[in-house]
DNA sequence: TTGACATATATCCATACTGCATGTAACTTG
DNA sequence: CAAGTTACATGCAGTATGGATATATGTCAA
């Protein structure tokens, strides 16, 4: 017979520390790039690594990647999704701590007005091509190392948004509320990291349905001012069937 | 200027328990089936819970789950997934305690070897139609309810599981290593709650290469005694290449 | 021994999707 | 007004999908 679940006391064993990173992700002059902050103290103290924090009593994850992300980055207005937890032992040297990663997309624009500071400083952006396991991440034409085990992390984020692709409308929160299909194609083109046949992606996504229910239309207005033809803007509409 | 991340001591907050949860599925008679076991202690004394148990100093994530699944189930040497972290608040009533779930899959044949008692009890059927929300959890004719959180656990396990039907090999770990189309057919008929069409099902996977560079193979074996005529074996083969 | 039965297996067809080539339209800048 | 750049449309070949239909081959019962 089985025995009994969790049978011991609660407080019988001792817990690790359990924290929330968070992998944000944005898109500028059609290159993905992730948000890092410079740690200032000790252990990688100097290092970029992502924004995090420590779960308070009275949270639920979800709850503490919203406020790392209100306190760190003054975006408390965003979706989040829980994306993997990572636990390999010494990933911090100071001791036992088990990290929930959330990844986050937001719209350059909007991180810019919440965070100027931020982009200001340069991104991180995200090299990694279509059927490479290697993935590099380049600030001002030079190598970024993260600290802690956030890059391994970020490259775990990239797959699944990858994977997301297709099936989610997740990865329109990368864009304004209003976009033209070149700049969705250029979207998936800079996450997938291969270029995308353009006729086929107009055939293909104009007024498309979402597996979500919701659906790509064309809204009947034109860009400007962009020294070529204007194009028409699309948006993303849930379905009211 | 970002404040520095992750500023205050390790121990300047209370952390919650860890604990990992495990949804073994498995499959007989074309029917989707999920281990429980029986819990002794209250809370939810009497009632079917999932297997799990306290992460232990000095191990990760994985270890535990594979801790938990040979101490309660017999099994040591499954690979387990890592499904979702679920930390909603006062969804242990003893106190503050965060699940890391698990999911695992394993042939009906091999948990009866390793666990015959758990079998024998019979272990709860999953009813869940293709576009319905609803799940039903089964056991001899009569509704089955779970302690704790865990019906929301196992859905969100089918969910999953779902999802890598078309792009995953994991599917193939609830069928012995030799087996033939239409039991093929029939997992993926189980876990996705709606028929498929048969031909068509046939041409798609024969000699089918999957994402991750395994191929569906023929053996030339063929099956006998079944009061039909015999069905060609297949297996998963790793590509050479 | 023979025919009913159940499942395996093969062939065919209509439709949709994919990848790509080619051509035309419309705005901006010099 | 010409050049440049991008938007937008059409056509085509190869492949995948969903399904109907027909034939093959074993077991089992009379």
């Amino acid at each position: 017979m089985p025995s009994s679940l969790l049978a011991n006391d609660l407080g019988a064993y001792p817990s690790p520390h359990l924290a929330v990173d968070i992998v944000l992700f944005t898109m500028n002059h059609n290159v993905l790039k992730v948000v890092t902050m410079e740690r200032t103290a000790e252990p990688f103290a100097g290092q970029q690594v992502l924004p995090g924090g420590f779960v308070h009593p009275g949270e639920t994850l979800d709850t503490t990647a919203k406020r790392v992300l209100s306190e760190k980055a003054g975006l408390p207005e965003l979706s989040v999704e829980q994306l993997y937890t990572f636990s390999q032992l010494g990933r911090d040297p100071r001791g036992w701590v088990v990290s929930v990663v959330y990844f986050v997309l937001v719209p350059y624009e909007q991180l810019l007005a919440a965070a100027g500071e931020l982009a200001d400083r340069g991104l991180p952006a995200i090299e990694a091509a279509a059927n490479d396991p290697q993935m590099r991440l380049v600030e001002h034409g030079k190598e970024v190392t993260l600290g802690f085990d956030h890059a391994a992390i970020v490259w775990t984020a990239l797959s699944r948004l990858r994977g997301k692709l297709d099936w989610s409308s997740l990865p329109f929160a990368l864009l304004p509320p209003k976009f033209t299909l070149l700049e969705l194609q250029q979207v998936r083109e800079a996450v997938l990291g291969r270029p995308l046949n353009k006729p086929h992606f107009r055939k293909k996504w104009h007024n498309k349905l979402l597996p979500g229910g919701a659906r790509l239309k064309p809204t009947g207005l034109l860009t400007s001012g962009r020294r070529h033809r204007p194009a028409e803007l699309y948006q993303l509409e849930v379905e009211s069937k």
